[in-house]
RNA sequence: GCGCCGAUCGCAUAGUGGCAAUUGCAGCGGGCUGUAAACUCGCCGACCUAUGGUCUACGGGGGUUCGAGUCCCUCUCGGCGCA
Protein backbone atom coordinates (compact mmCIF):
# COMPACT_ATOMS: atom_id res chain seq x y z
CA UNK A 1 0.00 0.00 0.00
CA UNK A 2 1.56 2.72 -1.07
CA UNK A 3 1.28 6.21 1.10
CA UNK A 4 -0.14 8.43 -1.71
CA UNK A 5 -1.50 8.03 -5.09
CA UNK A 6 -1.21 10.63 -7.86
CA UNK A 7 -3.75 10.96 -10.49
CA UNK A 8 -3.27 13.24 -13.81
CA UNK A 9 -6.53 15.21 -14.75
CA UNK A 10 -5.43 17.26 -17.89
CA UNK A 11 -2.59 18.27 -19.51
CA UNK A 12 -1.59 20.83 -21.46
CA UNK A 13 -1.37 19.81 -25.11
CA UNK A 14 2.25 20.20 -26.41
CA UNK A 15 3.71 20.54 -23.30
CA UNK A 16 4.79 18.57 -19.96
CA UNK A 17 2.65 20.95 -17.69
CA UNK A 18 -0.70 19.18 -16.34
CA UNK A 19 -2.94 19.49 -13.39
CA UNK A 20 -3.67 16.58 -10.69
CA UNK A 21 -4.98 14.94 -7.39
CA UNK A 22 -2.75 13.97 -5.09
CA UNK A 23 -3.65 11.88 -2.14
CA UNK A 24 -2.14 11.79 1.09
CA UNK A 25 -3.19 10.31 4.84
CA UNK A 26 -4.27 13.92 5.97
CA UNK A 27 -6.17 15.07 2.81
CA UNK A 28 -5.73 15.94 -0.85
CA UNK A 29 -4.12 18.23 -3.13
CA UNK A 30 -5.12 19.71 -5.65
CA UNK A 31 -2.34 20.30 -8.14
CA UNK A 32 -0.57 22.13 -9.53
CA UNK A 33 -0.33 23.47 -5.96
CA UNK A 34 1.64 26.53 -4.25
CA UNK A 35 2.89 24.87 -0.95
CA UNK A 36 2.97 27.45 1.85
CA UNK A 37 6.61 27.39 4.12
CA UNK A 38 6.46 26.97 7.66
CA UNK A 39 10.08 26.13 8.11
CA UNK A 40 9.48 25.82 12.17
CA UNK A 41 6.50 24.52 11.97
CA UNK A 42 4.77 27.90 11.71
CA UNK A 43 3.66 29.64 8.98
CA UNK A 44 5.48 33.05 9.98
CA UNK A 45 2.84 36.07 11.90
CA UNK A 46 -0.06 33.38 10.68
CA UNK A 47 -2.18 31.08 12.76
CA UNK A 48 -2.93 27.16 11.04
CA UNK A 49 -6.98 28.90 10.31
CA UNK A 50 -5.66 32.03 8.40
CA UNK A 51 -3.37 29.99 6.62
CA UNK A 52 -5.96 27.28 6.29
CA UNK A 53 -8.64 30.53 4.86
CA UNK A 54 -6.55 31.38 2.64
CA UNK A 55 -6.57 28.38 0.51
CA UNK A 56 -3.11 26.91 1.42
CA UNK A 57 -3.81 23.19 1.07
CA UNK A 58 -0.33 21.91 2.32
CA UNK A 59 2.59 23.29 4.57
CA UNK A 60 6.14 22.07 4.47
CA UNK A 61 8.78 22.06 7.37
CA UNK A 62 12.20 21.64 7.77
CA UNK A 63 14.10 19.15 9.36
CA UNK A 64 17.27 20.90 10.21
CA UNK A 65 15.33 23.93 11.85
CA UNK A 66 13.17 21.12 13.64
CA UNK A 67 15.95 19.26 15.28
CA UNK A 68 17.78 22.05 16.46
CA UNK A 69 14.61 23.02 18.11
CA UNK A 70 12.84 21.96 19.51
CA UNK A 71 14.35 18.31 18.70
CA UNK A 72 12.20 16.00 16.33
CA UNK A 73 11.62 13.35 19.42
CA UNK A 74 9.59 16.02 21.06
CA UNK A 75 7.50 15.81 17.71
CA UNK A 76 7.39 12.43 17.80
CA UNK A 77 6.34 12.45 21.09
CA UNK A 78 3.24 14.73 20.21
CA UNK A 79 2.29 12.77 17.54
CA UNK A 80 3.69 14.45 15.08
CA UNK A 81 4.01 17.72 12.99
CA UNK A 82 0.21 17.82 12.32
CA UNK A 83 -0.59 17.64 16.14
CA UNK A 84 2.67 19.91 16.91
CA UNK A 85 1.72 22.83 14.62
CA UNK A 86 -2.14 22.32 14.48
CA UNK A 87 -2.28 21.75 11.09
CA UNK A 88 -4.77 19.14 10.06
CA UNK A 89 -4.30 19.16 6.49
CA UNK A 90 -0.63 17.26 4.47
CA UNK A 91 2.29 18.41 5.65
CA UNK A 92 6.07 18.06 4.12
CA UNK A 93 9.16 17.94 4.84
CA UNK A 94 12.41 19.10 3.60
CA UNK A 95 15.62 17.05 3.95
CA UNK A 96 17.99 20.19 5.08
CA UNK A 97 19.50 19.59 2.07
CA UNK A 98 19.17 23.04 1.39
CA UNK A 99 21.00 23.66 4.10
CA UNK A 100 23.91 22.29 3.00
CA UNK A 101 23.91 24.71 0.71
CA UNK A 102 22.40 28.27 2.63
CA UNK A 103 24.81 27.73 5.65
CA UNK A 104 27.73 26.13 3.46
CA UNK A 105 28.44 27.20 0.37
CA UNK A 106 26.40 30.06 -0.38
CA UNK A 107 26.60 31.21 3.82
CA UNK A 108 28.24 35.00 4.00
CA UNK A 109 28.12 35.23 -0.20
CA UNK A 110 25.61 37.31 -2.39
CA UNK A 111 24.39 33.61 -3.31
CA UNK A 112 20.76 32.04 -3.41
CA UNK A 113 18.26 30.15 -4.89
CA UNK A 114 18.09 32.29 -7.98
CA UNK A 115 21.75 34.27 -8.41
CA UNK A 116 22.58 37.47 -9.44
CA UNK A 117 25.63 35.95 -11.42
CA UNK A 118 24.98 36.00 -15.02
CA UNK A 119 24.74 32.52 -16.30
CA UNK A 120 27.65 32.85 -18.90
CA UNK A 121 29.68 33.41 -15.99
CA UNK A 122 29.10 30.03 -14.58
CA UNK A 123 30.56 28.27 -17.63
CA UNK A 124 33.85 27.22 -15.40
CA UNK A 125 34.64 28.61 -12.33
CA UNK A 126 34.77 31.94 -13.18
CA UNK A 127 37.96 34.35 -12.03
CA UNK A 128 35.36 36.74 -11.82
CA UNK A 129 33.60 35.11 -9.36
CA UNK A 130 34.58 35.64 -6.01
CA UNK A 131 35.25 32.26 -4.34
CA UNK A 132 37.19 33.13 -1.25
CA UNK A 133 36.67 30.95 1.43
CA UNK A 134 34.45 33.17 4.64
CA UNK A 135 33.98 30.59 7.85
CA UNK A 136 30.64 28.27 7.26
CA UNK A 137 28.20 26.55 8.94
CA UNK A 138 28.02 23.34 7.16
CA UNK A 139 30.89 21.17 5.44
CA UNK A 140 30.69 18.38 3.47
CA UNK A 141 32.41 15.13 3.27
CA UNK A 142 31.22 11.76 1.27
CA UNK A 143 29.23 10.24 4.19
CA UNK A 144 27.24 13.27 5.37
CA UNK A 145 27.28 16.94 6.00
CA UNK A 146 28.27 18.50 10.05
CA UNK A 147 26.35 21.27 10.93
CA UNK A 148 27.09 24.12 13.23
CA UNK A 149 23.94 25.47 14.82
CA UNK A 150 23.04 28.97 13.97
CA UNK A 151 21.94 29.19 17.16
CA UNK A 152 24.53 27.40 20.03
CA UNK A 153 27.29 26.76 17.39
CA UNK A 154 27.00 23.35 18.66
CA UNK A 155 27.55 20.87 15.94
CA UNK A 156 25.60 18.56 14.39
CA UNK A 157 26.03 15.25 11.64
CA UNK A 158 23.42 15.00 8.87
CA UNK A 159 23.76 11.29 7.28
CA UNK A 160 21.24 10.51 4.98
CA UNK A 161 19.67 7.92 7.43
CA UNK A 162 20.16 10.60 9.93
CA UNK A 163 17.56 13.18 8.27
CA UNK A 164 15.44 10.91 7.19
CA UNK A 165 15.21 9.42 10.89
CA UNK A 166 14.04 12.79 11.80
CA UNK A 167 11.21 12.87 8.96
CA UNK A 168 10.35 9.96 10.34
CA UNK A 169 9.97 11.70 14.02
CA UNK A 170 8.48 14.34 12.82
CA UNK A 171 6.01 12.55 10.84
CA UNK A 172 5.12 15.25 7.71
CA UNK A 173 3.27 12.90 4.92
CA UNK A 174 6.26 13.44 2.25
CA UNK A 175 9.51 14.13 2.70
CA UNK A 176 12.44 14.53 0.92
CA UNK A 177 15.80 12.37 0.25
CA UNK A 178 18.88 14.38 1.67
CA UNK A 179 20.68 16.11 -1.13
CA UNK A 180 23.27 18.67 -1.45
CA UNK A 181 22.04 21.62 -3.19
CA UNK A 182 24.98 22.58 -5.09
CA UNK A 183 26.35 25.59 -5.33
CA UNK A 184 26.23 27.33 -8.71
CA UNK A 185 29.85 28.85 -8.82
CA UNK A 186 31.23 25.43 -8.26
CA UNK A 187 33.48 23.89 -11.29
CA UNK A 188 31.43 21.18 -13.66
CA UNK A 189 34.25 18.86 -12.09
CA UNK A 190 32.74 19.69 -8.60
CA UNK A 191 29.13 19.44 -9.79
CA UNK A 192 29.68 16.07 -10.66
CA UNK A 193 31.22 15.16 -7.71
CA UNK A 194 28.49 16.56 -6.00
CA UNK A 195 25.88 14.91 -8.29
CA UNK A 196 27.44 11.74 -7.53
CA UNK A 197 27.22 12.12 -3.81
CA UNK A 198 23.83 12.73 -4.05
CA UNK A 199 22.39 10.07 -6.18
CA UNK A 200 24.19 7.83 -3.31
CA UNK A 201 22.70 9.63 -0.67
CA UNK A 202 19.66 9.19 -2.89
CA UNK A 203 19.83 5.60 -2.72
CA UNK A 204 20.90 5.73 0.73
CA UNK A 205 17.65 7.91 1.88
CA UNK A 206 15.37 5.59 0.12
CA UNK A 207 16.85 2.22 1.57
CA UNK A 208 16.73 3.05 5.17
CA UNK A 209 13.14 4.60 4.24
CA UNK A 210 11.69 1.40 3.03
CA UNK A 211 13.38 -0.73 6.03
CA UNK A 212 10.95 1.48 8.13
CA UNK A 213 7.23 0.96 8.95
CA UNK A 214 6.89 5.38 8.31
CA UNK A 215 7.35 3.97 4.58
CA UNK A 216 3.66 2.72 4.63
CA UNK A 217 2.08 6.21 5.76
CA UNK A 218 5.20 8.85 4.88
CA UNK A 219 5.70 9.07 0.73
CA UNK A 220 9.60 10.15 -0.22
CA UNK A 221 10.57 11.90 -2.90
CA UNK A 222 13.92 11.52 -4.59
CA UNK A 223 16.00 14.92 -5.46
CA UNK A 224 16.86 15.61 -9.19
CA UNK A 225 19.85 18.15 -8.76
CA UNK A 226 23.10 18.40 -11.50
CA UNK A 227 22.73 22.10 -11.56
CA UNK A 228 22.74 24.07 -15.01
CA UNK A 229 24.53 21.40 -16.83
CA UNK A 230 22.21 19.10 -19.59
CA UNK A 231 24.25 16.28 -19.15
CA UNK A 232 24.27 16.44 -15.43
CA UNK A 233 20.60 16.98 -14.88
CA UNK A 234 19.45 14.61 -17.43
CA UNK A 235 21.86 11.75 -15.59
CA UNK A 236 20.47 12.69 -12.41
CA UNK A 237 16.92 12.84 -14.01
CA UNK A 238 17.64 9.42 -15.19
CA UNK A 239 19.14 8.01 -12.20
CA UNK A 240 17.03 9.79 -9.77
CA UNK A 241 14.06 8.58 -11.97
CA UNK A 242 14.81 4.86 -12.16
CA UNK A 243 14.66 4.48 -8.17
CA UNK A 244 11.11 3.75 -6.42
CA UNK A 245 10.58 7.04 -5.06
CA UNK A 246 6.80 8.00 -4.58
CA UNK A 247 7.85 11.47 -5.92
CA UNK A 248 10.41 13.76 -7.29
CA UNK A 249 11.60 17.08 -5.69
CA UNK A 250 13.61 19.20 -8.88
CA UNK A 251 16.43 21.22 -6.75
CA UNK A 252 19.47 23.77 -7.29
CA UNK A 253 20.45 26.97 -6.90
CA UNK A 254 20.26 28.95 -10.56
CA UNK A 255 21.10 31.92 -12.37
CA UNK A 256 17.38 33.06 -13.89
CA UNK A 257 17.63 32.19 -17.27
CA UNK A 258 19.06 28.94 -16.68
CA UNK A 259 15.95 27.19 -14.29
CA UNK A 260 13.45 26.24 -17.24
CA UNK A 261 15.57 24.13 -19.07
CA UNK A 262 17.08 22.39 -16.35
CA UNK A 263 13.29 21.64 -15.45
CA UNK A 264 12.29 20.88 -18.47
CA UNK A 265 15.43 18.44 -19.08
CA UNK A 266 14.69 16.85 -16.21
CA UNK A 267 10.90 16.29 -16.63
CA UNK A 268 11.27 14.85 -20.14
CA UNK A 269 12.92 11.82 -18.02
CA UNK A 270 10.94 11.32 -15.24
CA UNK A 271 8.25 8.75 -14.71
CA UNK A 272 5.31 11.12 -16.06
CA UNK A 273 2.94 9.20 -13.83
CA UNK A 274 4.16 10.41 -10.34
CA UNK A 275 4.06 14.62 -8.71
CA UNK A 276 7.02 16.39 -9.01
CA UNK A 277 8.29 19.53 -6.71
CA UNK A 278 9.94 22.20 -8.07
CA UNK A 279 11.95 23.11 -4.62
CA UNK A 280 12.04 26.65 -3.67
CA UNK A 281 10.52 28.69 -6.83
CA UNK A 282 7.85 30.67 -6.66
CA UNK A 283 7.97 33.81 -8.35
CA UNK A 284 5.12 34.02 -10.16
CA UNK A 285 6.75 34.38 -13.40
CA UNK A 286 8.35 31.46 -12.32
CA UNK A 287 5.86 29.21 -11.33
CA UNK A 288 3.93 29.39 -14.83
CA UNK A 289 7.47 28.06 -16.02
CA UNK A 290 7.66 25.13 -13.68
CA UNK A 291 4.11 24.58 -14.59
CA UNK A 292 4.46 24.80 -18.14
CA UNK A 293 7.61 22.48 -17.70
CA UNK A 294 5.92 18.91 -15.86
CA UNK A 295 6.06 20.32 -11.75
CA UNK A 296 3.17 19.86 -9.75
CA UNK A 297 4.00 21.21 -6.43
CA UNK A 298 6.24 24.76 -5.50
CA UNK A 299 7.52 25.87 -2.41
CA UNK A 300 8.90 29.11 -1.49
CA UNK A 301 9.99 31.96 0.91
CA UNK A 302 9.16 34.24 -1.45
CA UNK A 303 5.42 34.95 -0.46
CA UNK A 304 6.00 35.36 3.40
CA UNK A 305 9.38 36.58 3.80
CA UNK A 306 8.68 39.43 1.01
CA UNK A 307 5.68 40.21 3.10
CA UNK A 308 7.11 40.91 5.95
CA UNK A 309 9.99 42.87 4.45
CA UNK A 310 7.25 44.86 2.78
CA UNK A 311 6.98 43.58 -0.86
CA UNK A 312 3.48 43.00 -1.55
CA UNK A 313 1.77 40.84 -4.96
CA UNK A 314 -0.94 42.75 -7.09
CA UNK A 315 -1.61 41.86 -10.60
CA UNK A 316 0.54 44.90 -12.10
CA UNK A 317 3.34 43.92 -9.91
CA UNK A 318 5.34 43.98 -7.00
CA UNK A 319 4.59 47.13 -4.50
CA UNK A 320 7.21 48.43 -1.98
CA UNK A 321 4.69 48.83 0.78
CA UNK A 322 7.31 51.33 2.19
CA UNK A 323 7.62 53.60 -0.47
CA UNK A 324 6.27 57.77 0.44
CA UNK A 325 3.92 57.34 -2.16
CA UNK A 326 1.63 55.03 -0.60
CA UNK A 327 1.17 56.82 3.07
CA UNK A 328 -1.88 58.71 1.90
CA UNK A 329 -2.95 56.15 -0.71
CA UNK A 330 -6.60 54.68 0.62
CA UNK A 331 -7.54 52.07 -1.57
CA UNK A 332 -6.49 48.56 -0.73
CA UNK A 333 -3.24 46.77 -1.90
CA UNK A 334 -5.02 45.23 -4.99
CA UNK A 335 -8.42 46.53 -5.75
CA UNK A 336 -9.50 43.00 -7.58
CA UNK A 337 -8.17 41.10 -4.42
CA UNK A 338 -10.44 39.11 -2.38
CA UNK A 339 -8.35 38.51 0.52
CA UNK A 340 -9.10 39.18 4.37
CA UNK A 341 -6.45 42.32 4.19
CA UNK A 342 -7.36 43.62 0.66
CA UNK A 343 -11.42 43.93 1.80
CA UNK A 344 -10.93 45.41 5.26
CA UNK A 345 -7.30 47.63 4.87
CA UNK A 346 -6.07 50.21 2.78
CA UNK A 347 -1.78 50.91 1.88
CA UNK A 348 -1.94 53.44 3.75
CA UNK A 349 -2.73 51.78 6.50
CA UNK A 350 -0.15 49.16 5.56
CA UNK A 351 2.36 51.88 5.19
CA UNK A 352 1.70 53.07 8.60
CA UNK A 353 1.88 49.61 10.37
CA UNK A 354 5.26 48.97 8.56
CA UNK A 355 6.54 52.34 9.51
CA UNK A 356 5.64 51.31 13.12
CA UNK A 357 6.58 48.42 12.92
CA UNK A 358 3.53 47.12 14.52
CA UNK A 359 3.40 43.21 14.21
CA UNK A 360 0.24 43.11 12.44
CA UNK A 361 1.88 44.81 9.41
CA UNK A 362 3.39 41.58 8.69
CA UNK A 363 0.27 38.84 9.33
CA UNK A 364 -1.94 41.26 6.85
CA UNK A 365 0.83 41.54 4.22
CA UNK A 366 1.36 37.51 4.33
CA UNK A 367 -2.38 37.02 4.80
CA UNK A 368 -2.32 39.07 0.95
CA UNK A 369 0.61 37.83 -0.15
CA UNK A 370 0.39 34.16 0.26
CA UNK A 371 -3.69 34.75 -1.15
CA UNK A 372 -2.01 36.03 -4.07
CA UNK A 373 0.27 33.13 -4.74
CA UNK A 374 -2.05 30.47 -3.92
CA UNK A 375 -4.95 31.47 -5.97
CA UNK A 376 -2.82 32.31 -8.62
CA UNK A 377 -1.88 28.75 -9.07
CA UNK A 378 -5.26 27.80 -8.09
CA UNK A 379 -6.24 29.71 -10.96
CA UNK A 380 -3.10 28.10 -13.56
CA UNK A 381 -4.99 25.05 -12.05
CA UNK A 382 -8.14 25.93 -13.07
CA UNK A 383 -6.83 27.34 -16.77
CA UNK A 384 -5.29 23.81 -17.43
CA UNK A 385 -8.71 22.23 -16.83
CA UNK A 386 -10.53 24.57 -18.94
CA UNK A 387 -7.78 24.11 -21.71
CA UNK A 388 -6.88 27.85 -21.37
CA UNK A 389 -3.42 27.66 -20.15
CA UNK A 390 -2.20 30.06 -22.47
CA UNK A 391 -4.12 32.55 -22.45
CA UNK A 392 -4.33 32.82 -19.00
CA UNK A 393 -0.43 33.36 -18.51
CA UNK A 394 -0.36 36.00 -21.38
CA UNK A 395 -3.08 37.35 -19.67
CA UNK A 396 -1.13 37.54 -16.50
CA UNK A 397 2.36 38.36 -17.96
CA UNK A 398 1.04 41.23 -19.76
CA UNK A 399 -0.58 42.99 -16.74
CA UNK A 400 1.91 41.74 -14.07
CA UNK A 401 5.22 43.28 -15.95
CA UNK A 402 3.49 46.19 -16.49
C1' G B 1 25.50 90.41 39.13
C1' C B 2 29.53 86.61 39.66
C1' G B 3 31.27 81.58 38.69
C1' C B 4 31.12 76.95 36.09
C1' C B 5 29.23 73.97 32.03
C1' G B 6 27.05 73.57 27.31
C1' A B 7 25.43 74.95 21.82
C1' U B 8 27.91 69.86 15.71
C1' C B 9 23.55 67.72 9.11
C1' G B 10 15.35 66.55 11.36
C1' C B 11 16.45 64.39 16.63
C1' A B 12 20.25 62.26 19.65
C1' U B 13 25.48 61.62 19.72
C1' A B 14 31.31 61.39 18.44
C1' G B 15 35.11 64.63 17.72
C1' U B 16 40.78 68.23 22.10
C1' G B 17 44.90 71.72 15.40
C1' G B 18 44.75 68.50 8.91
C1' C B 19 37.20 67.25 8.77
C1' A B 20 32.10 67.70 4.37
C1' A B 21 32.94 65.63 10.00
C1' U B 22 31.50 59.43 13.92
C1' U B 23 27.46 56.49 15.42
C1' G B 24 22.20 55.54 16.36
C1' C B 25 17.22 56.90 15.15
C1' A B 26 14.15 59.13 11.57
C1' G B 27 13.93 59.96 6.10
C1' C B 28 14.65 58.15 0.74
C1' G B 29 15.56 54.04 -2.51
C1' G B 30 17.07 48.87 -3.67
C1' G B 31 17.33 43.60 -2.72
C1' C B 32 15.01 39.11 -0.89
C1' U B 33 12.91 32.29 -4.75
C1' G B 34 13.62 23.89 -0.58
C1' U B 35 13.77 30.81 5.78
C1' A B 36 20.97 32.23 9.69
C1' A B 37 15.66 36.83 7.25
C1' A B 38 9.73 41.41 11.38
C1' C B 39 16.11 40.79 7.45
C1' U B 40 19.67 43.21 4.56
C1' C B 41 22.33 46.77 1.29
C1' G B 42 22.92 51.82 -0.63
C1' C B 43 21.98 57.18 -0.15
C1' C B 44 21.16 61.01 3.32
C1' G B 45 24.89 69.91 2.98
C1' A B 46 24.34 72.31 -2.03
C1' C B 47 25.75 72.70 -7.00
C1' C B 48 28.49 71.00 -11.32
C1' U B 49 31.40 70.17 -17.54
C1' A B 50 30.10 63.94 -11.82
C1' U B 51 34.67 56.83 -10.05
C1' G B 52 36.30 63.86 -10.34
C1' G B 53 35.51 69.20 -9.10
C1' U B 54 33.56 73.80 -6.81
C1' C B 55 31.19 76.15 -2.93
C1' U B 56 28.92 76.60 1.94
C1' A B 57 29.13 74.48 6.80
C1' C B 58 29.97 72.48 13.72
C1' G B 59 25.07 79.24 17.79
C1' G B 60 26.73 84.94 15.93
C1' G B 61 31.03 88.19 15.35
C1' G B 62 36.24 88.91 15.68
C1' G B 63 41.26 86.89 16.36
C1' U B 64 45.77 83.29 16.60
C1' U B 65 47.67 79.67 12.86
C1' C B 66 50.16 77.33 6.59
C1' G B 67 45.63 75.14 8.54
C1' A B 68 40.20 76.05 13.57
C1' G B 69 34.33 72.13 15.17
C1' U B 70 38.77 71.89 18.06
C1' C B 71 42.98 77.50 20.85
C1' C B 72 41.89 83.00 22.39
C1' C B 73 38.34 87.36 22.92
C1' U B 74 33.38 88.89 22.71
C1' C B 75 28.09 88.52 22.06
C1' U B 76 23.49 85.50 22.08
C1' C B 77 20.83 81.50 24.02
C1' G B 78 20.31 77.30 27.57
C1' G B 79 21.61 74.49 32.25
C1' C B 80 23.63 74.40 37.18
C1' G B 81 25.73 76.86 41.53
C1' C B 82 26.50 81.36 44.60
C1' A B 83 24.44 86.08 45.66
Amino acid sequence: MKPISFKIEKKISGQLGRAGHLDTPHGAIKTPAFVTVGTKATVKSLTPEQVRDLGAQVVLANTYHLYLQPGDKIIKDVGGIQKWMNWSGPTMTDSGGFQVFSLGAAYGKELGKLTKIPAELLLENSPDIDTEEKPKLATIDPNGVTFRSHIDGSAHYFTPEKSIEIQHNIGADIIFAFDECTSPIESIHYQGQSLDRTHRWAKQSLEYHKSKENSKTQALFGIVQGGRHENLRKESAGFIGSLDFDGFGIGGSFAKEDMKNAVKWVNEILPEEKPKHLLGIGEPEDLFYGVENGCDLFDCVAPTRNARNGGLYTKYGKVNILNSKYTNDFTPIDSECNCYTCKNYTRAYLAHLFRAKEMLAATLATIHNLHFIVGLVENIRQSIIDEKFNEFREKFFISYKN
